[in-house]
DNA sequence: ACGAAAATGACAATATATTGCCTTTTACGC
DNA sequence: GCGTAAAAGGCAATATATTGTCATTTTCGT
């Protein structure tokens, strides 16, 4: 039916643009979202953060390694960030008693409620206004996209977890 | 047919899914997309700027603030990002003889190189591995999906160009 | 139980990104 | 023509992100 070298082509052309337009998005994302929650003294990393020790799983704390594992960041850029979320009074964290090494990290009051009261109707507000003419059904396709990004570029990340330890 | 508040609180989970993946893949895509140029001293930003100045509309150098508006950047990061493609030879700026506040930048003859035989390739290969369970189609769709939301982001970002001076 | 290996987090260097403020130069209204 | 507007870009402060290196603590193999 086609050429297939030119399609080759062709998919490298949507390629580019693609990355192109994600790197555009990513900057945007946290100019414009950042700035939906300015008054909180927040910024999307942080939000994220919140988001993150926010959930159930993580109503006895997390430890910074499990952290940046789930948000896929270093543990020393998150480190840095939570530092500035203490220093802001929006998280504490206090020793491990199961494990000297580990600090365990939560949400203090303040910033619970911070989260819960202001940043999160924002945050909705944000969304909202984006994705607004984007059906439900557009958004799912989206979020399959990226997670299949995602994915690929996981796999890029980490050469190989090794197989077997030889033959 | 449905519940218009629970289709509402569905469609504001997804958004939260959606953001946070955008997320995770910027930081991905510059992790591994970074790696895969490191052996020719580029970034993920810097290919930007290289890709950018390659096309046939920028074969005469382009202004900061140009190639700024261009990748919806501020001028103030974009210089240091150019200050540091200078330092390695892969830029070079020149005076604009038609106005004297700007300098108009452009690739090296080396800067060239490098883009073209070195890095371009690795890119591409990037590109094919990240897309590789991607069709043609589903490279489209995801671009437009994309781009639907950078427009929305841009109109957010600017408050609005004021329609008139007053009454 | 002891020593190597791994996990945990700290410190430093570098690159990217923002906003805010400043100087210089150009454009424009009167 | 002159003075204010706007545009261009530099400098500084801050936040985010990476890698590399280091000390401490835990885990695990023998």
């Amino acid at each position: 039916m086609e050429n297939p070298i030119s399609s080759e082509k062709l998919k490298l052309e949507m390629a580019n643009r693609l990355f192109f337009r994600l790197y555009q998005c990513a900057n945007m994302l946290h100019k414009t979202g950042s700035r939906a929650v300015e008054e909180e003294g927040l910024t999307t990393q942080q939000w994220a953060v919140l988001g993150a020790l926010s959930r159930t799983e993580a109503s006895g704390g997390m430890r910074i390694g499990d952290l940046a594992r789930y948000l896929m960041l270093s543990r020393q850029n998150l480190s840095g960030v939570i530092g500035r979320m203490e220093r802001d009074g929006h998280l504490q964290s206090a020793l491990d008693p199961q494990d000297r090494r580990s600090r365990l990290v939560r949400m203090t009051p303040t910033g619970e409620n911070v989260w819960r009261t202001l940043a999160r109707p924002k945050i909705d507000a944000y969304y909202s206004q984006v994705l607004a003419d984007l059906s439900i059904n557009d958004t799912v396709h989206a979020l399959h996209y990226l997670l299949k990004i995602l994915e690929n570029m996981k796999r890029l990340d980490v050469p190989e977890p090794e197989d077997g330890p030889g033959a």
